[in-house]
RNA sequence: UGGGGUAUGGCCAAGCGGUAAGGCAACGGUUUUUGGUACCGUUAUUCGGGGGUUCGAAUCCCUCUACCCCAUCCA
C-alpha cells in the first residue's frame, strides 16, 4: 500500500471504524465474454487488494446474466487472469447463474408488492416511452395490469411460453426520473436459449441492475466497487435492496474511473474485434493489452500489480502513460533476469590477429545487482557485431566501433577497425580487426581508452533464434479503429545469433540481451530445435533519442481559450432585493448577488437582520457558511436558527471571538444546535489579543523552527502563514490571528 | 437541452483553511566494461477561468467554462 490512501480505503476506513461492518468484503464480478485486460487488473488490484489490507474477503464472481454472450472459455481466463496476479479467492467461484432460483423469487417478490409488473410493448415502443434525456416518459398501459395477472404471465415467462421480447419484468418506478435509468428498469427479459452453465433450464434471464446488487447482498458484500459509468445506476442499486426490505446489513456501490492507456484500445468490444479480424493472433497475443497478451509477452505479475499501485484510484477520468507501465516491467526485470549477449542484425568481424579460441568466465549479473551466477562466452577469430554499433563516418557522440575509435568487446577484449569490406552496392558485410592481446576484460593493461562495449557472438558457436520484435500495436495515441493500427507493431527476425549458454544451460526464460532490451522465451512456440524469444521492452536508450531529436518538431503551442458564458439575468423581485442589498445595505455585489438569487438564504439572512444591525457581517456568514448548510437542506431541517447566527456574529463584531473561532462554533452549532454564546463559555474560547500573552507563544515557534526562519528571511514570504498557523495552532485558534501576524511579521524582519 | 460525475505541471496523483507530497516523462550531472542501473540536481509563486469570504484559500461561497456518463430486452 502507497503511504497515502486512496479515497476508496478512506471509506472503507471510515466504515469500518464506525461499526457500520465489521468486516470488508468485495467482489470481483466480471461477466465472461471476453479476456480480461489491464482494465481488469486494475480493479483486481482494487477489490482483491482492499480486501487484503483490510483482512477481509473477496469474491471472484462470474457476472454471467446474458447467455447469449457468455463462454466457459472466458471464465477460464478470468481465473487463471486472478491467479496469475497471486490472488486467492478460496474454493469457490461464484456464478450469479447460481442465484437465478432466489433472483427469480426476489422478482416474485417485487411483483406481490406491486412494484413490478410484466410490460408486453416491444423493444421499439419500449424505447419510445423512455422519452428522452430532456423529456418525461410515460408508462405502458401494461403497467395496470393485476398483481395475479403480472404472477401468472411471469411464470408462463419463466416456463417457456412465449417469444423472445415478447414479454419483459418491469420495476415499477418513475417513468419522468431525471436519472433515465429509473424509468421503470428491465428486470428480466425471456431469452429461449442455451446457457452455458444454467443449460436450458431457464427461459428468463435476470438484467443486470437486478441480479448485481442482490447477488452482492446475498454474498453479504459490504462495498461493492465499479467504474464510473455505473454511477446512474447506484440508484436502482439502492432501490431494489431498500424496496425489498434488504437494508439489514448490506452492501454500497462506490464508483472509481476506468483505468486508459494510450496507443492502447481497452474495450472488449474492440478487442474482439482485433481478434476476430486477425490483426492479431488471438486474445494472448503479446501485443494484447490483456493479461494473457502480457503473460505470453513476459510481463511478470510482480510488473504488473506494481503499475496498478502506481497510477492511484480516482474519480477523474484519465489516460495513463503506457511509459509508465514500461518503466514497471524493466524496473522489475532490472534486478532479476540474467543478461546475455545477443546480436539482432550481425555483422561479421574477423580478427586478423587472433588464433585458436577461448572461454572466456562472464558473470550473467552487473555489479549493481546482488545475484550470483556466470557462463562461458566462447570466443575465437570470428566474431559477429551488432551492425549499427559500427559506423565508417559517425557523428560526433558516436561511442561505438569506427575506422578511427576502437571499442570493447563486451567482458572481451578491445578492438580496432583495419578494413571495411563492402560488396558491389557498397553494403559493408565484414570488418577486418585487429585485437589488442593485453586488453582482456578484468585484465586490462592495454591503457586503451574506448568509449562503450558492445555486445558480439562468437561465429562458430553462436546459436540461431527467432526474435519477435513487438512495438505499441497502435500508432495513434488515442486509437479509435483499425485505421489506427500501427503496421509495425511485430518484426520477425529469424536469425538472430545469440551466446550458447542460453539455450544449452537456459539460466531463467526471461533475459536481458545487453544494450537491447528484456526479452521472453516464447511460452508456446519455442523449441530447443527452434528458439523463440519475445521482447518484452526495450531498454531506456539515450542514443537513439538524442539522434532522433534532431528532427523532432517543437510541438504547436494550444493555449487553452476560456470562453465566458453569459450570467442568468435577474427576475425582478431579485433585482430589487440586490439593489436594496447593495445601496441600502452596503454589501458588495458578489455577497449581495448569491443572497438575492436564493429564496432560502435571503429569508435567512432578513430574519437574522431582524436581531441585530450588522448586514455585512451577517451577510458574509450566510451567502459563505449558512450557504452549504442550505445547498441541501431546508430552512426548517437546520439545527440553528437565524437568531442563533446573529448572536454568532454579534461575538465576531465586538471582537469577543475572531472569525476562525467564529467557523468553528458554527460547525458546533451545525451538530448541536447549541447557543454560540454557550459554545464559547463552555469551551472558553475568547480571543486572545493580547501582545504579553501571544509574544512569548511566537518567540516558542521561532526557535522551534530555525530553518524555516532562515528561509522566511531568505525571501520566502509564504512562510509567514507557517509561522502564524503555528502560533494559532498552540492556542487552540484563539490568538487573534491579526495580531499574530503583526507580532510575527515584526519579529522576523 | 434534464440528470449524474470530473478538472492540481507533459502523464498519473496526494492534499480536506496555515511551507503545492510522490511516481512516470523530460533535462543536466556523478558512477559505470550495458548510451542500462544506481545516485544527485532542475522542472507548478500556483491548483480549469472570474469574482467573493478570511489575517491567510487548491481547500469555504457564488458564477462561468471544458470534458466524461445516462434514452441496449449489454454488463
Amino acid at each position: 500500500m502507497s503511504e497515502s490512501k486512496d479515497f476508496l480505503r478512506t471509506i472503507v476506513e471510515e466504515d469500518l471504524k464506525s461499526g457500520k461492518y465489521n468486516e470488508v468484503h468485495t467482489r470481483f464480478p466480471p461477466e465472461p465474454n471476453g479476456f480480461p485486460h489491464i482494465g481488469h487488473a486494475k480493479s483486481i488490484c482494487i477489490n482483491f487488494g482492499i480486501a487484503e489490507d483490510y483482512h477481509g474477503h473477496c469474491n471472484l464472481r462470474m457476472d454471467d446474466t446474458d447467455p447469449t454472450k457468455e463462454d466457459t472459455k472466458y471464465v477460464e481466463a478470468l481465473k487463471d487472469a486472478v491467479e496469475w496476479l497471486g490472488f486467492d479467492w478460496g474454493n469457490h467461484v461464484y456464478y450469479t447463474s447460481d442465484y437465478f432460483p432466489r433472483l427469480y423469487d426476489y422478482a416474485v417478490e417485487l411483483i406481490k408488492m406491486g412494484k413490478a409488473y410484466v410490460d408486453s410493448l416491444n423493444e421499439e415502443e419500449i424505447r419510445e416511452y423512455r422519452g428522452t434525456v430532456t423529456e418525461p416518459g410515460r408508462r405502458s398501459k401494461y403497467a395496470d395490469r393485476t398483481i395475479e395477472e403480472n404472477l401468472d404471465l411471469f411464470e408462463r415467462m419463466k416456463k417457456g411460453e412465449f417469444k423472445d421480447g415478447e414479454h419483459v419484468l418491469r420495476a415499477k418506478i418513475d417513468m419522468s426520473a431525471a436519472n433515465m435509468k429509473m424509468r421503470d428498469p428491465l428486470l428480466y427479459r425471456i431469452r429461449n436459449v442455451h446457457h452455458y452453465r444454467a443449460g436450458d433450464t431457464w427461459h428468463v434471464y435476470p438484467m443486470y441492475d437486478f441480479a448485481h446488487c442482490l447477488s452482492d447482498y446475498m454474498e453479504g458484500i459490504t462495498h461493492s466497487i465499479c467504474t464510473l459509468e455505473f454511477e446512474n445506476n447506484r440508484d436502482i442499486y439502492d432501490w431494489v435492496l431498500n424496496t425489498l426490505g434488504l437494508n439489514s446489513t448490506r452492501p454500497y456501490q462506490h464508483e472509481f474511473a476506468r483505468l486508459g492507456i494510450n496507443y492502447t484500445v481497452m474495450s472488449k468490444r474492440k478487442l474482439l474485434e482485433l481478434v476476430e479480424g486477425g490483426q492479431v493472433d488471438g486474445w494472448d497475443d503479446p501485443r494484447m493489452p490483456t493479461i494473457a497478451g502480457y503473460k505470453r509477452r513476459g510481463y511478470t505479475p510482480e510488473s504488473i500489480l506494481n503499475f496498478c499501485d502506481t497510477i492511484g484510484i480516482a474519480k477523474a477520468n484519465s489516460m495513463v502513460d503506457v511509459a509508465q507501465l514500461e518503466f514497471c516491467i524493466r524496473d522489475d526485470l532490472n534486478t532479476k533476469v540474467p543478461r546475455v549477449l545477443c546480436v539482432l542484425d550481425p555483422l561479421k568481424v574477423r580478427i586478423e590477429n587472433y588464433e585458436g579460441s577461448e572461454e572466456i568466465d562472464a558473470p550473467y549479473y552487473p555489479h549493481d545487482v546482488p545475484k550470483e551466477g556466470s557462463r562461458k562466452l566462447p570466443f575465437s577469430k570470428e566474431i559477429y557485431i551488432e551492425r549499427d554499433d559500427f559506423m565508417e563516418n559517425p557523428p560526433k557522440d558516436y561511442y561505438r566501433l569506427t575506422p578511427e575509435q576502437p571499442v570493447r568487446l563486451r567482458h572481451a577484449y578491445i578492438i580496432t577497425c583495419k578494413e571495411v569490406i563492402k560488396d558491389a552496392n557498397g553494403n559493408i558485410v565484414e570488418i577486418k580487426a585487429e585485437y589488442h592481446p593485453d586488453s582482456k576484460s578484468g585484465s586490462d593493461s592495454s591503457g586503451i581508452k574506448v568509449k562503450s562495449a558492445i555486445q558480439w557472438v562468437d561465429a562458430k558457436t553462436a546459436k540461431s533464434i527467432e526474435v519477435r520484435l513487438y512495438d505499441r500495436l497502435f500508432s495513434s495515441e488515442a486509437p479509435e479503429g483499425l485505421e489506427d493500427l500501427n503496421p509495425n507493431s511485430l518484426q520477425v527476425i529469424n536469425n538472430a545469433l545469440i551466446e550458447p549458454a542460453v539455450i544449452t544451460e537456459k539460466p531463467d526464460e526471461r533475459f536481458q540481451f545487453e544494450r537491447q532490451g528484456y526479452f521472453y522465451a516464447d511460452p508456446i512456440d519455442y523449441s530447443d530445435e527452434h528458439p523463440v524469444f519475445n521482447k518484452i521492452v526495450g531498454l531506456k536508450d539515450s542514443w537513439s533519442k538524442k539522434a532522433k531529436v534532431i528532427k523532432s518538431e517543437p510541438k504547436p503551442q494550444t493555449k487553452k481559450v476560456q470562453v465566458d458564458g453569459e450570467i442568468a439575468p435577474m427576475s425582478e423581485a431579485e433585482e430589487a432585493r440586490f439593489n436594496k442589498y447593495t445601496i441600502e445595505l452596503k454589501l458588495n455585489s458578489e455577497v449581495a448577488n448569491t443572497l438575492a438569487r436564493d429564496e432560502k438564504l435571503f429569508h435567512f439572512y432578513e430574519e437574522a437582520l431582524l436581531t441585530l444591525n450588522s448586514p455585512i457581517s451577517i451577510a458574509n456568514i450566510v451567502a459563505n457558511e449558512v450557504a452549504r448548510e442550505l445547498k441541501e437542506k431546508q430552512i426548517d431541517e437546520l439545527k440553528f436558527t437565524a437568531t442563533q447566527i446573529a448572536q454568532l456574529v454579534k461575538m465576531v463584531d465586538d471582537e469577543t471571538i475572531s472569525n476562525k473561532i467564529a467557523k468553528q462554533v458554527f460547525e458546533e452549532m451545525i451538530e448541536s444546535g447549541e447557543n454560540p454564546t454557550q459554545i464559547v463559555e463552555a469551551k472558553g474560547l475568547i480571543q486572545i489579543s493580547d501582545p504579553a500573552i501571544i509574544s512569548p507563544i511566537i518567540d516558542e515557534v521561532i526557535a522551534k523552527n530555525p530553518d524555516n526562519v532562515a528561509k522566511f528571511k531568505a525571501g520566502n514570504s509564504k512562510l509567514l502563514g507557517f509561522f502564524v498557523g503555528q502560533v494559532l495552532k498552540s492556542t487552540g485558534g484563539k490568538a487573534n490571528p491579526q495580531v499574530v501576524n503583526e507580532l510575527v511579521a515584526k519579529k522576523l524582519k
